[in-house]
Order: C-alpha cells, then structure tokens, then sequence
DNA sequence: CTAACATTCAAACAATTGTTTCCAACTGCC
DNA sequence: GGCAGTTGGAAACAATTGTTTGAATGTTAG
C-alpha cells in the first residue's frame, strides 16, 4: 500500500504539475512538495527525472495503444471486408484518446510530449515513440489510406500531420486558449467540446480537394 | 558598431538557441557562449532575460506586424466596401508569414517561437504579444469574421486557431517531418509547397459545417 | 589631452536545480 | 524475537541558474 501510494501520488502531482507550468519549469522539490512525500522519493522510485517523465508518458500511451488497438479489432470485425469510413476512423479515435483512464489534465501532458517529440530537432524522442507505439499509429493510416482512396499517399500524410497539428496544439496549449475564450466569449469549454468543435473541421480538412499542381516555373 | 554588433549577435544566437530547445531550457551562459560576448552583456543590453525573449518576438513580429497592416490597407482600399473573400484574407497572411522572415532567419525558427509562446506556461510571452501585437490580430479576425458571416463568434474562434496549430505544428517540425516525407514518398517538399498544400485545407476547414450542438445531458 | 560616458570583462553573488548519502522506520519471513 | 530487504526522511552534495558588482577598456565630445 504505501508504496502504490507514494508512486502514484507522485506521478498524479507530476503530470498536474508538468501540464500546468511545463517540464523544465516544473522541479522535484515542486512536485514532492505538493504530493506530501519526500524529494528523495522520485529518484528512488523512478531514477531521475526524465525517467519520471516518461513515466507520466507512458501511464497514458500505453492504455491508449491498448485501447485503441481493441477498437480497431472490433471495428474491422464489424465492417468485415467493407472500407471503413473516414468519420468512423475519427471518431473512433477520439473517443479512444478521450476514454483513456486518466486525469484529464495527462492528456495535455501527452499532447505536450507529443509536440515536442516532433518539433525537437533531434528525433530522440521521436524515435522512443516510433519504437514503442509505432504499430498502432501505422495501423490507423492503413485504414485512412483505404477510407481515402483518392488522395495521393504524400498529400494523406501531410493532411493527417496538418490535423495532428490542429490537435497538438490546441490541446498542449489548451489554458491559454481558454483562457482568451472565456474572456472573449465568456464560454469554458471542456476538452469533450473542443472534440465536438474538431469533428466536421478536421473531416472537411481531409476531405478538402486536391491542391493545385506545383509550379513547373524553375523546376527542371 | 561594437554595440550593435554585441547586440545583434546576443539576439541572432538567442532565437536560433530558443527555438532548439525552449526558453527554459537555453540559459544565458549558453548564448553568450556561442554567441561569443560576455555573459554581462544580455542583462546590460536587454536587463534580463524575460526582455531577451521578448526582444526576439519583436524583432520578428515589428516587420510583420508593419507588412500586414500594410498588406490589410491596399485590400481593404481596393474592395471598398465589399467583403474581401476569405481565400483572400488567408493568402494574404500567408504571403505576409512567408515574406518577412525570409529577411532574417529562416520561418521555422519564427513558428517554433509562437509554437513555445502558446505552450510554454510562460503567460508573460502570451501577454507581451497580445499587449504589443494585438490590434493586428484583431484587425484580421473582424475581416475574417465579415468574410464568414456563417459561424459563430467563438466557433470562428476555435477555427483560426485550429488553423494556427496547423501551421505552426507543420512548420516548426518541418525538419522531422521532411525527413519521413523524403524517405516514405522520397519527395522534397520546400515551404511554398506546403503553402500550397495547406490552401485548401484550411480554406474547407474554415467553411466546414457547423458541429453539432453540445450535448445538453448533464447541463443546466 | 582629458573628462565623461558607454561598453566589456572576469569574478562573485544568492538561489535553485537534480541527485546522492546515510540513517531510521518499516515490512515480511524464519 | 530477530534478521532480511524495502521504503521514508533530513541533510548535504555538486552543478547550474539569472543577476550583480567593480574595475578595465573603448569611445566620444569639449
């Protein structure tokens, strides 16, 4: 008990704390103070601090990738040999990354990671999560290349990396948006509306026609 | 000269460093390292290192900010009274985005650095932007708004910083995501093709349908 | 030339960081 | 009870942080 405890209180004030203020911004004797147990305490459980990061990670990925593998399963099974359409896809992803069994702030922690795995120039971290979870996300563009038959393979993987980016960034930087939407428009909004907001955009961005050809000016 | 020079190198060094790797993560000693000045000298030229940061937005964001209001004179001069179509609104930002950093450094640098401003807890960048570029912004968005008379206040709200996410996301991971891109598709996607690329997904993300309106189950 | 100012520089500042140490308190097992 | 191994806790660790200091240097104007 007290050790289930104390990890898991640590990793509950972690991924608060980390979503709040950010990684770096956010120190150990911040997180042990909140969580009422000793500094010491992480390094014993966890090693450092960037292994407690990635803790808080994969507390929330990998539920995910189990879940969203099982939804995937049930979906093909349902639709037998039929395409599966594109607002099925997405939604099934988004119910899955919304259903995840965590506090909804990890869910900004994750889309923080993620932002950075990306924009990090060195793929570090990009790699760690090619590695470990790269199969379900291969999975899942498999499935969009079939509901989207006429986009050519390059422009789906830019069209899909342009929602990932709507996405990243609207849910990493989610309490400053809210923060000039609730003054603005005096509306709180939950991350299940954001959701619902995200839907027929995020369809009509995959859906939108073909851009025109490139420009054959100076272009042997 | 020396002082300019001091200057101008503290800064060039500072955004390229900031953008790497965060404003948390860069400390002084390591731009005035590479940028070879003394360690002094950031907090004699800028007084600390919150005005550094600040003083890299400005840099960046004074010529844009000059250039679009220009840019938004001669559309709004040669429409009259008519409404300027939101293709137009949106190239012109784009062709403003694209023209500006391209003096200086490259736009990668410029969209992790709003990237980092939005999610980085820093509220003090947030404001800095809001207080100083603010009417810029705010002039655009009452242009876009005339143009979609459709959406609601908020709804349009959400939707240009969906678009924003896009944009920054893709750009400021460009690195990353042209090395998948060349290895997958093995083809070289320069900024102007991404342009192109994302025209017309933003513009269907924008005209998308309405979402369906929020779930009144468990609300007052 | 010299006085006044602006800038650079090395050094030290106090504060905070992640990590480690060592010992007490506890657990389960014989 | 007594011994193993695990966990908790206070303190100290070394390193790094942003900032300040005061003297040295360079620059400019009278």
């Amino acid at each position: 008990m007290a050790q289930t405890d104390t990890v898991t209180r640590i990793l509950d004030t972690a991924e608060v704390l980390f979503a709040e203020r950010g990684f770096a911004e956010t120190s150990l004797r911040n997180i042990t103070g909140k969580a009422k147990v000793n500094l010491a305490a992480v390094n014993y459980h966890f090693g450092s601090k960037k292994a407690l990061i990635q803790a808080v990670f994969s507390r929330y990925l990998d539920p995910f990738s189990d879940r969203f593998h099982a939804a995937i399963d049930e979906l093909e099974r349902g639709y037998g040999s039929k395409v599966i359409p594109l607002e099925v896809l997405l939604e099934t992803m988004a119910r899955t990354v919304l259903e995840v069994p965590a506090e909804r702030h990890s869910l900004k922690v994750f889309m923080r990671l993620l932002g950075l795995a990306y924009s990090q120039a060195q793929g570090h971290l990009r790699r760690y999560i090619q590695d470990q979870y790269g199969t379900v996300f291969t999975r899942f563009v498999a499935l969009v290349r079939k509901a989207t038959p006429e986009l050519p393979d390059s422009e789906r993987f830019w069209r899909l990396h342009f929602v990932l980016g709507t996405v990243i960034f609207t849910l990493s930087g989610l309490d400053a948006l809210r923060d000039i939407a609730e003054k603005d428009y005096d509306e709180h909004v939950s991350v299940r509306d954001l959701a619902r907001r995200m839907r027929p955009v995020v369809v009509a961005a995959m859906k939108a026609p073909l851009p025109e050809p490139p420009q054959a000016s100076s272009q042997a």
